[in-house]
DNA sequence: TAGATTGTTAATCGATTAACAATC
DNA sequence: TAGATTGTTAATCGATTAACAATC
């Protein structure tokens, strides 16, 4: 780890990917500039081309990054030519929408297992995939060697099953369940709490709109 | 608007509110400290007295705070007491997991309405609400004087269904496509990309195991 | 009183923005 | 050359953390 890119910086190169990608698709231009990216997503303009400096791709005063080049480089940066196979626990509508999500492969992850303890669901397909007892986590997880864990479940049961997955050799969790795990090992938390994040609209509503005063 | 509360800080609310409800649920206690929820959620304890100063909440020195006022007070401040109703245009894997999801309404969320393009799916019941013509958006937003509008359609679709909103006097937006909204009024938009944030997990992964070098 | 916790200031840290020399 | 854009430094801004007086 030379210099480690900043989180805020990190956050953005996946905007800067879209933006690239769909400038591909729809310009027939060899370069690309931070002040046309600038516009796009309203990100100062030399904040974008420090950010790019991380990942060390060079632009050509004048002229701007080369678009294919940067890309390729943004892509290679944020793994997305990587294979990273998951497995998803608590197949519910959640879990569901992940697992038929086509979306994701793009992105390099590939959901290869689904886990359950709903004696109604084991078995089912959902996506292209079998729902499997969850009694069978640990044992697939290690025999597969799979890296990242999904935790789509009640809340209730998102620290256990967190700490089967340890166990098992996990690397990441994506956590979709809303509690904050408690967890001591070196592992990688991605936290997503969809209600947390509706609290930003509610309290901008509130603030805007003291009607009920 | 006295003191604007920091985003950071704003950010970190619903975890104190979601720490402080669990504690009043297990013990049995009248108050919690800002060390206790230092511990909880690994956040600095002077950070967390500073955050909870911006809501106006009192502690008491050597006792800490009442956790039933912080918890009423957190809840307000964040907009769970209002009912706030919210129209889905996008019935697909996502969008179903979202109307079905009975969590937002202890968030003060409740999902009113669903539209859809696709005639095999208007008409269909998700959740106890049936799927609506597109076409009727605008009218059913001004009906019922709706503020919030969740989109989850495929990217392309994003821009328009979110000009329509607006149209439709709309006042947040809950973005689940992956595209960047190029909106000037002034609504609050609050982008939720799921691929993007497995950026972060894709990687990290990548960055702790070269071993494809 | 002694001890513990808040409330708040000051110091630190890190990210953003402005500015401009270097460069093609 | 003139003009435009990068690369990078310095200045600014804002958030975090440390420290400690106030207080019950």
């Amino acid at each position: 780890m030379v210099k480690k890119i900043p989180k805020p910086s990190l956050a953005r190169l996946p905007k800067y990917y879209q933006v690239v990608t769909s400038y591909l698709n729809r310009k027939n231009e060899k370069y690309i500039s931070s002040s046309y990216l600038s516009d796009c997503l309203n990100i100062d303009d030399s904040q974008i081309r420090r950010d790019l400096m991380y990942i060390e791709i060079g632009g050509i005063p004048r002229v701007g990054y080369d678009a294919k080049e940067l890309r390729d480089v943004l892509a290679d940066y944020l793994g997305y030519f990587n294979l990273n196979e998951a497995i998803l626990v608590g197949v519910g509508n959640l879990g569901t929408a992940l697992a038929e999500y086509k979306g994701f492969e793009r992105y390099g992850l590939s959901i290869v297992g689904l886990f359950d303890s709903d004696p109604e669901k084991i078995g089912n397909l959902v996506g292209n995939l079998k729902v499997d007892n969850i009694e069978n986590l640990e044992q697939v997880i290690k025999k597969f060697n799979i890296k990242i864990g999904i935790i789509t479940t009640p809340a209730r049961y998102a620290q256990q099953i967190a700490e089967k997955m340890i166990k098992a050799n996990i690397k990441a969790i994506w956590n979709f369940a809303p509690v904050t795990l408690d967890i001591d090992e070196d592992i990688f938390i991605q936290d997503e709490n969809l209600a947390e994040n509706f609290s930003f609209i509610s309290h901008y509503l509130k603030e805007t709109e003291p009607e009920k005063e």
